[in-house]
DNA sequence: CAGTGGTCTAGACCACAAG
DNA sequence: TTGTGGTCTAGACCACTGG
């Protein structure tokens, strides 16, 4: 018998986690059905229900209608991962934001980046390499390429100013992207830019954005040495 | 008007997601309450509400008792990394897995994996360090420290044979965990084992699970010249 | 076919926090 | 104080899919 009360939604993913926890659900067990849980818990179904979504949607439910509901054979292998905006990353450790831009044209996408964006040919992009810094040091290098065709305001807005990926974040909505993490050697541009030795190991964010189907930007994040990207399951 | 009646609380999310993308509600307005919607869409109050905290949990809508709900100012930080199990990761590319154990000892783990696991400093751990390979070429080295008080039923195990991450996930629930990404440079002896030179730039994934409280396992996982993690926004 | 989860509804009450 | 979201309930019907 249980003290409290298993009333609220989130007490039933409690008690459904901790059987699971406990192993008296193990991983491919099927459980009760709503109705009986339900019943169990003094509870209307819709009560259980909320919870057991909740819990399959952290992956550790398998559910399927008729099949029932079942304790996942994987749990939990996702981890959300918070796309940081570099000024608040960097101004949560108390240390000061800056941001120069490089350079800026107008120009075509090498075919990598064209492929990535799926773009025609012939479409221009504004390219826009920039650095942002903390206390004064090097922190990331930003190499960006953005399909002003989608985001024509883009073409009047001074990028000395204003930080791309801030003024994109008010002004130019996305719906989907993809991000891609890997690892490379320093060469020797990078190095210089972000005051290093050539051959240090940097931590790299290759980010593409569209909205629907339409390619918004493209941007490279080449971090300083020792730069590390911490998440939770 | 609608063609499409709006009467599920997906075709609701998907309206008020289009009204976000249009810019008809921007970043920081006030959208009408719920109750409102209820009555323009011609559904239940419950209905909107699911709707709207679906696109909350996405990071798309901030929402107050009282406040109301407003756009997120900073729409969507959030990606979903999908930790995969290796043996997976290697397989979903028609390639073939293999595992080897390279050696295994009970031993007081070093004071900084100690600090991470959150360890009294008499604890012993069972250290394991293995290769993953795909199609015979090395993939991923795994430092793995286990902490066997909290799953004593690995000390009967034979990891020769047995994959730890894949026993664990059997085996050892954990309710908790976190992970930091980082990129380092090859030294003499990770160089060997990978088969790559000293120096080279390699992705590395820590990861410490634990059940509640306690610490299950710490890993480090360095991943063999030109790993790339993705994800999805 | 029939059992399971998925969802809607109308109404109700509560918890929180802005003014 | 009071408007807002958060949640519960009982009952209903639907959608999917296993056997």
């Amino acid at each position: 018998m249980n003290n409290a009360e298993i009333n609220n939604w989130q007490a039933v993913r409690s008690e459904v986690l901790s059987r699971i926890q406990n192993r008296q659900w193990k991983p491919g067990d099927l459980i009760p059905n709503e109705a009986d849980l339900a019943l169990e818990f003094g509870c209307a179904r819709a009560t259980v229900n909320r919870a057991l979504q909740a819990l399959a949607e952290n992956g550790l439910l398998d559910r399927r209608r008729k099949a029932g509901t079942r304790v996942a054979l994987h749990p939990v292998r996702k981890a959300t991962l918070h796309i940081p905006i570099i000024r608040h990353e960097i101004e949560d450790r108390k240390q000061a934001y800056s941001y120069a831009l490089i350079s800026s044209k107008l120009d075509k996408p090498p075919p990598d980046i064209r492929a990535q964006m799926g773009l025609r040919a012939t479409v221009e992009c504004m390219q826009l390499l920039a650095l942002h810094l903390a206390d004064s040091r090097p922190y990331a290098y930003e190499d960006r390429w953005l399909n002003v065709e989608a985001v024509p305001a883009a073409s009047k807005v001074d990028f000395e100013i204003n930080n791309a990926n801030e003024w994109l974040v008010m002004n130019a909505p996305f719906t989907a992207g993809d991000i891609t993490l890997s690892a490379k050697q320093a060469n020797a541009p990078e190095a210089k830019i972000l005051r290093t030795t050539i051959g240090q190991a940097l931590f790299v964010m290759d980010r593409n954005t569209r909205n629907v189907d339409v390619a918004i930007t493209s941007v490279k994040l080449t971090f300083a040495p020792g730069y590390q990207l911490q998440t939770t399951i």
